[in-house]
DNA sequence: ATGGGGGCCTGCCGGC
DNA sequence: TGCCGGCAGGCCCCCA
């Protein structure tokens, strides 16, 4: 799931649920995710209103009425599951309990958010509102590719003089924060740019045609996501899916969708992830 | 400073 | 059917 447009959905997903609602109690069930979570965490989640919802990159934060934030990171595997509350005209009854629920919170209005994650990549966290973005999780990022900071400007600046592969350079969250290995492919393949073209070695026409690829791709993401959930038919109220085609990511071997082109996608490791492309489209 | 690799965890899938 | 290796959308940290 969990690139920018899965947690948007996420975070949009959660909206109807907690904001301007009150927390009633958390109850944690680990010690923590890939790093333990803060003192009396539980406490600090229970008795609380749920001012608002905003997203920094793949990060959810949740603004309380205690002027403190929550911040969540799904990591690889992080869900929030919701049940018991009516999401358009389907409710979600409560489900049996899951392996993996590190996290309980249960709503004044008898709503229910689990935060399950298997691999326990995830986070969370809580800090002072006041203080959130200089949170060392958050404080490094780059800027949000679908707002005002991003450019053209701003991207020729980042990759100038770079010798990393222009791959490594998208999926830098220092560089721009939300993209991951899923979308950093498909906006390359979109780019026309092999995955190891140096970063430093695009020309400028180049840089200029990547940055409103990179809001389409996200933003095409972000819809869907949004479609799936309107869509909702499943009892079990997960949330965080959403099905994608995608044009390189995880085709390997298969035939690239350029019409007339007829090349297999293949795979390479650039710094132990895997990069799909198509070595007839992408120089 | 910069770039690359290891490691954290569990689950799943394909091959034997 | 069972076991094993490889792989997974994240990120921090250490080393050269």
């Amino acid at each position: 799931m969990p690139e920018l447009p899965e947690v948007e959905t996420v975070r949009r997903g959660l909206l109807p649920v907690m904001e301007g609602k009150v927390i009633a109690v958390t109850d944690v069930n680990f010690s923590g995710l890939r790093w333990p979570f803060p003192p009396r965490m539980a406490e600090r989640l229970s008795n609380v209103r749920v001012l608002g919802l905003r997203r920094r990159s793949k990060y959810i934060l949740v603004d309380l009425s205690s002027d403190e934030t929550l911040l969540i990171h799904l990591g690889m595997s992080g869900r929030m599951l919701i049940s018991g509350q009516m999401i358009g005209t389907f409710v979600h009854d409560h489900p049996a309990p899951q392996k993996h629920d590190h996290v309980v919170m249960t709503m004044e209005d008898g709503a229910r958010i689990t935060f399950n994650d298997a691999r326990r990549f995830g986070a969370m966290d809580l800090m002072a509102t006041a203080r959130a973005d200089a949170h060392p999780l958050l404080a490094d990022l780059g800027p949000e590719p679908l707002g005002n900071g991003f450019g053209e400007s701003y991207l020729a600046a980042r990759l100038n003089g770079r010798k990393t592969p222009i791959k490594s350079a998208l999926l830098d969250q220092r560089n721009l924060a939300g993209l991951g290995n899923i979308y950093v492919c498909e906006v390359l393949f979109r780019a026309g740019l092999h995955p190891a073209r140096l970063a430093g070695d695009l020309t400028r026409a180049q840089i200029a045609a990547l940055v409103p690829l990179i809001r389409e791709v996200l933003s095409e993401a972000i819809a869907a996501g949004g479609s799936s959930l309107r869509d909702y038919r499943q009892a079990d109220g997960e949330l965080g899916y959403f099905q994608h085609t995608f044009r390189v990511y995880g085709r390997e071997g298969e035939i690239c969708t350029t019409p007339g082109c007829g090349t297999s996608i293949e795979r390479i490791v650039q710094s132990g992830r895997s990069s799909f492309f198509c070595p007839q489209c992408q120089a």
